[in-house]
DNA sequence: GCAATAATTAACCAAACGTTTAATTAGACC
DNA sequence: GGTCTAATTAAACGTTTGGTTAATTATTGC
């Protein structure tokens, strides 16, 4: 059979933006609600967000929502899980077994600075579900089980630094990753409450570049000996 | 004249808990408001919050909110200019003028891990304020021109440890300042999902001790020339 | 004691919103 | 080409929710 026409039509509302194919494709359709979700859940929240304004993104009928989510709830989970998943993913595949320790770490910091730089929606998502203590991404089958194999990376790394005594002793793997992860995070997801403290527009690329910098020199300047 | 009497009736709602005295006092009961949609709202967030609930936790007719504030959102910016200038308060009246620039920082860094810690309703709502890209904080009059004092401090201390030779040249005061807010902070608005993926409890006081000896750790190890 | 005013209450309202009903249309399969 | 099923649509429903009306009660100033 010959495939399927591939004129398109624009969702009705205007600026709405997804393009919708004018043949049926329910993953298609599936993802497109995705998308549209995690944009507006990482805007305003599970409570604030817009069953209306969801469907309208995604250019599907509001119907849609429930035929493949279920409700709103089960699409923010949804949400929530594949951006969450999506880190762990990214950074399980992270290979640093790079025989100098610190540059080792010092590439683990700049991933996660340029992983968080790069994915804006996670963080607003992490920060709303902080908030409810972490309720929905609890309630995930998905998520709950993934353990954190990058700390037993670290755990490996550090001791291997010791013995080449270029990092200090006494280091807890948890707490660095942490606040390696910290340093990083918290410009990213303050930089609105920062920059109106500061009034120094926090997320110039000029901004970013030194704080980039800068996470890299405090990880690496704490862990000399 | 003699004063009112003290007999007091507790609010309708069980479990509700505000005592409301019987006499009347507008003072009071739009204190009482505040503090019951200071503990809606950072749960909840702006738009998840419920009107009613506030009412009821302040033992308040739902009519006084619209009475005191007008509406939800003037309320809700109401509590966030008493938090955050609350913290900014705090931390002005800091005294840091120690001869000692790294005992000095210790007491910064220290400070700032403990007031988040002991106020965890602050930490709840720059989350959501941040998500909102500090829509509400930034209509706040009280809190817009609020510059940070500490900055100031931290740079002449800065500099006096590179006189004495005791904290490592070229550091950019903002930028560490935000490091120092962002080891705590992180630390306590991530917990939820920390403790979620780390499956440790990161709220335990034992937690949460360690945390606070390897936040002090890092900062005064990277400051080392 | 008596107005005048400030504080408080109960009942109500309209709009917003998540969710559902029921009908329709397109594609798959024979 | 006809039948069956999955995908999609339009419209409506029932509740929740922020906000309001208008009346009532306490307090203050005289």
């Amino acid at each position: 059979m010959v495939s399927a026409p591939v004129r398109k039509r624009r969702s009705a509302r205007a600026g709405a933006g997804a393009t919708v194919p004018a043949v049926r494709d329910a993953e298609a359709t599936r993802q497109r609600i995705l998308d549209a979700a995690e944009s507006e859940f990482s805007a305003k929240g599970l409570a604030g967000a817009r069953v209306d304004v969801i469907a309208a993104g995604a250019g599907a009928n509001k119907r849609m929502i429930y035929y493949y989510f279920g409700n709103k709830e089960n699409l923010y989970v949804a949400v929530l899980e594949n951006a969450y998943s999506h880190m762990r993913r990214e950074e399980s595949g992270l290979s640093l077994d790079s025989v100098d320790p610190l540059a080792a770490i010092r590439a683990l910091v700049l991933f996660k600075f340029d992983y968080y730089e790069r994915h804006p929606v996670l963080i607003s998502l992490l920060n709303a579900e902080n908030v409810h203590g972490a309720r929905y991404l609890r309630r995930s089958r998905n998520v709950t089980k993934l353990y954190m194999p990058l700390v037993d990376t670290l755990s490996r790394i550090l001791k291997n630094g010791v013995k080449k005594a270029v990092i200090r002793r006494g280091i807890d793997p948890v707490e660095l990753y942490v606040s390696i992860a910290a340093l990083s995070y918290f410009y990213f997801s303050n930089k609105a409450t920062l920059s109106n403290a500061f009034g120094r527009a926090f997320d110039s690329p000029a901004g970013r570049r030194s704080r980039r910098a800068h996470v890299v020199e405090v990880i690496l300047g704490y862990l000399r000996p």
